[in-house]
DNA sequence: AACGTTTTCAGAAACGTTTCCGAAAATAAT
DNA sequence: ATTATTTTCGGAAACGTTTCTGAAAACGTT
């Protein structure tokens, strides 16, 4: 590839390089009529700035990184799509990668995406462990952070969650009012914020209707992780009466397992899934889902960023919460 | 953020830049005792290369850009990452971008990552556009690329496709021994090959069945789409008697259309979707669909772009044709 | 001991920008 | 017409690397 430089267009023209930068980048400080000019000819010669060098001077770089667990499900990809739009209408890029619930692949990513100059990071994580202290470390060398989803404990930063307390509490509460009381709670990584508050919510539901609560397990937020909790549950014989699942994925991958083991849903465990992808609508039963706004989100986030990024130096560190919905389906009701 | 740098290392050791530099880089032209009191120094002050200075140098970034249409579908994200694995044991990182079905937003992707030094890059159509003329002018500048997929027609340069003539002549089959006769072909835009191929499947198969062929209608590759056709097949009262779809998720949108509207499926009317997502084995009734080995498509293209990569100068375009298969569900079948 | 080789390193240029400083040119003020 | 002010531009340094050239140091050979 042989690229047109600003010495090209200074060559062409006879000016200095420094004249042809102004034409891009000043306001004043240069002739209008010779900006023009200059301007008339890079387009011309098909000239295109090189951010890399641009970077590499400003060290800074107009990239923004998202780093997420994984794409399989439609929820990080729905944030994702929340964040560009706004990242991009202030003309910022958007480099995602993926880590595929990994955490030495999250390290690694992170690092990846600060050697090359993002000027602030987007991350959900794929779990608990030496990442922590990396993203220590970045806060306090200034490195815009924002954390949404799962996110972790004991980080000073910005965040954006769902309002995870509230919507276990009434999913929990909607299971009760269905006529069951040995409710299987399923979370993720108990290190992560998202997990204690469900706990919460299902624990105080119980507590409000004087019932004691039921096992707890936790489990990864893949369709595999389900099934093998679910595998599990049959060959122990230690079937709930209803299950609150991790996440949609987590859910669906205990359906199919309990379904090919012959139990009826909802009328021998009933489920209820977490976060809502396309899937809930359509798999049969259908099922009843929290529904969490995905795509604001991603939105959230990358303003949580911009603004960081503006006023920087100070930045007070803000959580976002963002409310839901039960979306209540056939996985979860039993007529009586 | 403050990096740490070659210079600062050269400083604390007083040696010059170029040895430090060596250090690094270098198999030979440095005492190995100089190289490893280097080396602990820098990891002792905590130096991180930087991509950026080098990539300017170099005139090359060890980045590869993949560019998706959209990434709701789980059918891209498992290509890109099969096309990760291969990628990174080469020491390649990747840049992702969507670029939503937009041909606008793809040109602007491409220009970035060019922009940005990728070594090469990766693409599945968003559509046929003004985007051809500026693939082709990359070609021509020997930037390696590998199209997937959604390929262009006229472009010389590696792809990586499915055998689509094949599988849509199969599905075809399958609903005529199924007894259907009236059978709805529907597929994405015309320009890509890959429409073209499935189009002669669905002819050919009623050739050799002696039969006429239906009705064929182009279509956009979401749910969306495939809703809207739906309703306006509902509403000219055009029912066909059974339906080839462009994908999974345009199979699924009309089927949710169908099944709102009071239709049976499959009694009333049958589908097949195409390239297999997860869902088809989840919704209700479940998805007849082909199969695309999409793991493997990432591989493949991968490879093909590590060739070009290697052997730069001269190019031989190729084109990988993976097969799939056919998995027969409910919606295409009816007990007679 | 004198010379030729090889090994090891320092110095400087280069990559494509931005940005600082100061000089020339244009304009305004006297 | 002279000076002061502003506008416009050129030159050079800087960003953090790699890489080329050549010199010094170490070694071997006679």
């Amino acid at each position: 590839m042989k690229y047109v430089t600003i010495k090209d267009i200074a060559k062409a023209l006879n000016v200095a390089v420094s004249t042809v930068s102004r034409a891009f980048n000043d306001k004043y400080d240069i002739k209008p009529e010779t900006r023009d000019r200059i301007l008339k000819k890079a387009t011309e010669m098909g000239y295109r700035p090189n951010p890399i060098a641009r970077k590499l001077v400003q060290q800074r770089s107009f990239n923004i990184g998202i780093i997420i667990p994984e794409f399989e499900n439609s929820f990080f990809p729905q944030v994702i799509m929340g964040a560009q739009e706004v990242l991009h209408q202030h003309n910022y890029q958007v480099l995602i990668m993926q880590s595929n619930e990994s955490v030495d692949l999250e390290i690694q990513n992170a690092k990846t995406l600060v050697d090359n100059m993002v000027d602030g990071l987007i991350i959900s994580l794929s779990g608990v462990g030496d990442n922590l202290s990396y993203y220590k470390e970045l806060t306090e060398k200034k490195m815009p952070l924002v954390f949404f989803n799962r996110v972790p404990e004991n980080i000073e930063t910005s965040k954006v969650v769902f309002d995870d307390y509230k919507w276990a509490f009434f999913a929990t509460e909607h299971l009760i009012h269905q006529g069951f009381e040995d409710i299987l709670f399923i979370s993720g990584a108990n290190e992560l914020i998202l997990s204690k508050n469900r706990r919460k919510g299902y624990d105080d539901a119980h507590k409000k209707h004087r019932i004691p609560a039921g096992k707890k397990i936790t489990c990864g937020f893949s369709m595999k992780d389900g099934a093998e909790i679910a595998e599990k549950l049959i060959s122990k014989n230690n079937i709930p009466r209803a299950i609150l699942a991790a996440n949609d994925a987590c859910a669906i991958g205990m359906m199919r397992v309990f379904k090919d083991s012959g139990f009826k849903i909802p009328e021998d465990i009933a489920i209820v899934g977490f976060s809502e992808t396309k899937m809930a609508a359509h798999i049969s039963p259908t099922l009843t889902s929290v529904e969490q706004p995905t795509y604001e989100i991603g939105k959230a986030a990358a303003q949580l960023l911009l603004e960081q990024l503006q006023n920087k130096g100070i930045h007070i560190p803000q959580t976002i919460v963002l409310n839901g919905r039960l979306n209540v389906r056939e996985s979860s009701v039993v007529l009586s």
